[in-house]
DNA sequence: TTGAAAGCGCTAACAG
DNA sequence: CTGTTAGCGCTTTCAA
């Protein structure tokens, strides 16, 4: 077992208390007997039990992030971003993989409850679930509608969509598919479906979407991608739910004899760091996620901290436009 | 604040004993006051206060994760995996990312002591820092040497070094470069060097290395590497340190006239999922990550369970050999 | 089978 | 300026 205040303090021949006061910097001390206590803290390698403090004040400095999962770069990024940002602000960061499961989520928000982490940032997507109630005061989420009051921060996906329907238009395409995640769920991102849809009816062209649900295994992903180059092909654009669904139409289409981008152009969504240095080639709409992170910690400690807050921030987007011959 | 357990006594008429006993399943109580409780505590949505219960166990069940980044996906995809197979057993996943700073690493591990993590899994690389000591009864390293006596758990590097010297010698290249880290830090990682060098002895090569520190920013490694194809570039291979680093020397080499991998052949290291997804025409050895920190977490738990455990896990590698006919 | 009371390490009144 | 004391929510003897 370590060492206590208690043990300092004897050491030192002084109280509990006084040793308490040189720890927070609280409170009158004579400069004499502050140094004495550091210098018996030294002695002793004293560390002081933040469970103990945690336990008193009801304030754990944990912040949780659920995430379907970290594996997934744009979590990966983000994660990083996050915990950076909120190490910074002397929180730390408790990670939950959620998996995309409904009962994963529930079962991690229990635990959170009985943690008493102090705050929670939601990245995870599912169906709405109600346990989120109870986290109301101290949560915000990241592109996901949770609860009327929970504060979302979020890309501009309509902007997202619009740039990258209007790049396959202006590169030429005429049959465009668009590739979304599971309508029942909501999400900003739905809002990309729109812009697509408004770009295509501005210019004349049909519209036609293929839902790929984001929390399908990568097998399953592959299995419905090829369904839209098993048959006669009739596409010349898709754009993407994300970079990794885009990179599988690529294969997909080059299998089934396509050429790429001579016959079909593809455009991804999220532009993280590891695909870009990657897959240079690909086109894509590049999320901000270095400041989706910040503006998270930031509105989640304002939250934190009862100050009124915006329900919606939303982040612009850039369009990366591959001038590459290659795609 | 939120409800203690005092008020389900009450609530149910009985001693806090009682619901304790309740909560944890422990000594004997009658099935009618067993329910009673029960009841009372769903009634009133209680939840107990795990920050008490392990400010009295002096167990968190909190196990920490230094990485350099979970941005970078071998850590991203290394992390998730910890953290799946950790809350399977009842454990929860701190993440810091020491950015491989010496001192960020330093002030987390006196965080880690503060706060009363249950153990630490650090795949962080720094030259090796005094603190580690603190924790020698309650860490694991991934693919790092600490101190003499904490257990390490790490990939088969001497395989995996021969096997990618081996391949790019198969394929008919004699001027191999081998992209490495700092010297000067200790890990497994240099035993690819060491295996690269073999290789090239026993085929009457010669051998020349390159050091490209794994803890720079992208930038300055492209900078390195570009060095390597700035003059005029004498080798027709090339084993990089991880398949970013390949994807750069890739990179560096078309841009100063070079075609690969008909003059160039490169192979990398990692083999993460998404590397594989994006890129599945880059050579590369195949790291074991989801094995890795199954066994991470296995050993760990053994540790604080003080039982005996190997000093060193050596897990084996696979050559992913690109059939592309592009690279 | 149940309850009373002590105590985990620390902080915060309240005295002195 | 410093010390005494009373808890925070829970578990654990020890009694009943």
């Amino acid at each position: 077992m370590s060492l206590t205040i208690k043990d300092v303090a004897e050491k030192a021949g002084v109280s509990v208390t006084t040793v308490s006061r040189v720890l927070n910097d609280r409170g009158y001390i004579s400069a004499k007997t502050r140094k004495k206590v550091m210098t018996t803290m030294e002695e002793l390698n004293y560390t002081p039990n933040e469970m103990a403090r945690s336990f008193l004040s009801n304030k754990t400095r944990f912040i949780a992030l659920i995430v379907p999962t970290t594996e997934n770069p744009f979590f990966g990024e983000l994660t990083f971003h996050i915990e950076k940002e909120l190490a910074q602000k002397g929180y730390n960061l408790f990670i939950c993989n959620s998996l995309n499961d409904v009962d994963n989520e529930k079962k991690y928000l229990r635990l959170l409850q009985e943690k008493r982490v102090d705050g929670v940032i939601v990245g995870s997507h599912n169906i709405n679930i109600n346990e989120y109630e109870y986290f109301e005061n101290k949560i915000v989420s990241i592109e996901r509608e949770l609860t009327a009051h929970i504060p979302i921060i979020q890309s501009d996906n309509y902007l997202g969509g619009k740039l990258a329907a209007q790049e396959l238009v202006d590169k030429g395409c005429k049959r465009i598919l668009c590739i979304r995640g599971d309508q029942h769920i909501k999400t900003p991102a739905n809002d990309r479906a729109t812009a697509y849809k408004d770009v295509m009816e501005e210019n004349g062209l049909n519209y036609s979407f293929k839902e790929v649900p984001f929390q399908l295994q990568d097998q399953e992903k592959e299995a419905l991608i090829d369904q839209i180059f098993a048959g006669e092909v009739v596409y010349d654009g898709i754009f993407a739910g994300d970079d990794i669904i885009a990179k599988m139409c690529i294969n997909s289409a080059i299998v089934h004899g396509k050429s790429v981008p001579e016959e079909l152009k593809v455009i991804g969504f999220d532009g993280t760091k590891i695909v870009r240095q990657l897959n240079p080639e690909l086109s894509t709409i590049i999320q901000p996620i270095e400041k989706l992170a910040q503006k998270s910690v930031k509105i989640l400690l304002a939250v934190l901290n009862e100050e009124k807050v915006n329900q919606v921030t939303k982040l612009s987007v850039k369009l990366l436009a591959s001038n590459s011959t290659k795609r």
